[in-house]
DNA sequence: TTCAAAACTTGATTTACATCAAAGATTTAA
DNA sequence: TTAAATCTTTGATGTAAATCAAGTTTTGAA
């Protein structure tokens, strides 16, 4: 979380999509999965085609009702993609880091967005344009193949989260949530929430004040131990499968 | 839950994969909008690599856990593609039609199926071995378009299936159904339900009682009439839209 | 460092929907 | 064609979680 803020130092600059730009540019092709197992000579062909853009915390990067035409890679900073119920509801899907990326729907079908992306903190994105990425895929299958696997990957993600949401009550979902944060990075069963208890809320289809007192519950039974606002102890991480 | 009897590995006709099979493995190579625009012979290449499975209605096709190696793709008849709850409850995520394909998600990373897939009626399908299939990939990178614009409008509509079950209410996911519904084939506002009452409540995450009893009283509001079990005529589209 | 704006918690109340049960329909297979 | 199985409807009841409200804590910008 709090490494956002350490990392933050360059952002104003809206670089140019030319070889001599700063390094930034660079480490946007090399981070990404997409990309990072090319040649040498084949990334910087790549950088050939890349625009980099910055975004100040709470800028909006596409919206709903867009015409989609670019791929956005994240460089640096942090991306909340959201989309909004026919009330106006809004719904976290995710959160990107740098070197994950979006934009990618419009890429093959004509279309327009439908979710939402905004800076969470001071942004650096690459930008690819929707012609540009295609004739890279033709000229280098193995981009392809990376692409499908984070579709499916993404895909199987979001299929898990639908049935989460038409399966399971809001305490088994919180359940599955914390078990999924120790399984990323665990110091003594000692998690860290990557988001505010309201981007939970709204990511896990339910409001503050449930997620708040149903923390609060798991810690009375003895699964759970809150240590501080973010930081949350797993004490019984068996019987948080079996709520 | 779903009682998928037969659960009989042993498919019927596990047809061969040479030229002299029947019209059907053919036909399952044509009708498929990731191959059919290719040229004829490349086809018939395809068509090598492609396996004829035939199934009995409410035999499984891939459970969850299975290894996943192979590419489905529907000749005729119907696939359900349905997940399980922790506690064991069903959900319905999709329902194939001749001409989807459905097993990618493993072809791409090296994992197992999360979800279920079973014949809804006898079915007859094609399979292509991951390897078989990744070679394909690489040889006709114009797949690999189709094969992303494909990935992409499920996982555009995966999320948006997503932020409708975490923030509407049954009332209002219903009634989007019925309109999506009368996009499709609409004559003279009239729908018919392409499933089971059952099955749409698994799908929209609640019960047959309560679409039974909302669409009661979408009927008494005057926006839909119920003409028979399956069919529907929308009376009011612009009033379910506010629901 | 200070202060306002967000985020979070806690309590009281409401409600949308699930669950349970039992009677009709419809579909399926014998 | 008929009976069994499955699906659908309708009613009564229970409950998980939303909403509303008011206080407390945390955050972050000046």
């Amino acid at each position: 979380m709090n490494k956002e803020k350490t990392r933050n130092n360059n952002q104003h600059t809206s670089c140019c999509h030319h070889v001599n730009c700063s390094g930034n540019n660079e480490s946007c092709v090399a981070i990404v999965p997409i990309f990072n197992h090319l040649e040498k000579n084949q990334m910087e062909e790549i950088m050939g085609v890349t625009h980099s853009v910055a975004y100040k915390k709470g800028e909006v990067i596409y919206s709903a009702g867009d015409q989609a035409d670019s791929l956005y890679i994240i460089n640096m900073g942090r991306v909340r993609i959201y989309r909004l119920s026919e009330a106006g509801k809004e719904q976290l899907l995710r959160i990107l880091k740098p070197g994950d990326f979006t934009g990618e729907l419009a890429l093959f079908n004509e279309t327009l967005h439908e979710a939402y992306a905004s800076a969470m903190v001071d942004t650096s994105i690459c930008t690819v344009k929707r012609s540009d990425f295609q004739d890279l895929l033709l000229k280098y299958p193995s981009i392809s193949l990376k692409v499908m696997a984070e579709f499916s990957r993404r895909l199987e993600r979001a299929e898990r989260q639908t049935t989460r949401l038409a399966t399971e009550k809001v305490e088994t979902r919180i359940a599955l949530f914390l078990a999924e944060c120790l399984e990323v990075g665990n110091m003594n069963n000692e998690i860290t929430l990557p988001m505010s208890k309201k981007d939970l809320a709204s990511y896990l289809g339910t409001t503050p004040e449930t997620i708040s007192r149903k923390l609060y519950e798991l810690e009375t039974l003895g699964y759970i131990r809150l240590i501080s606002n973010k930081k949350i102890q797993i004490l019984d991480l068996d019987s948080l499968f079996l709520i």
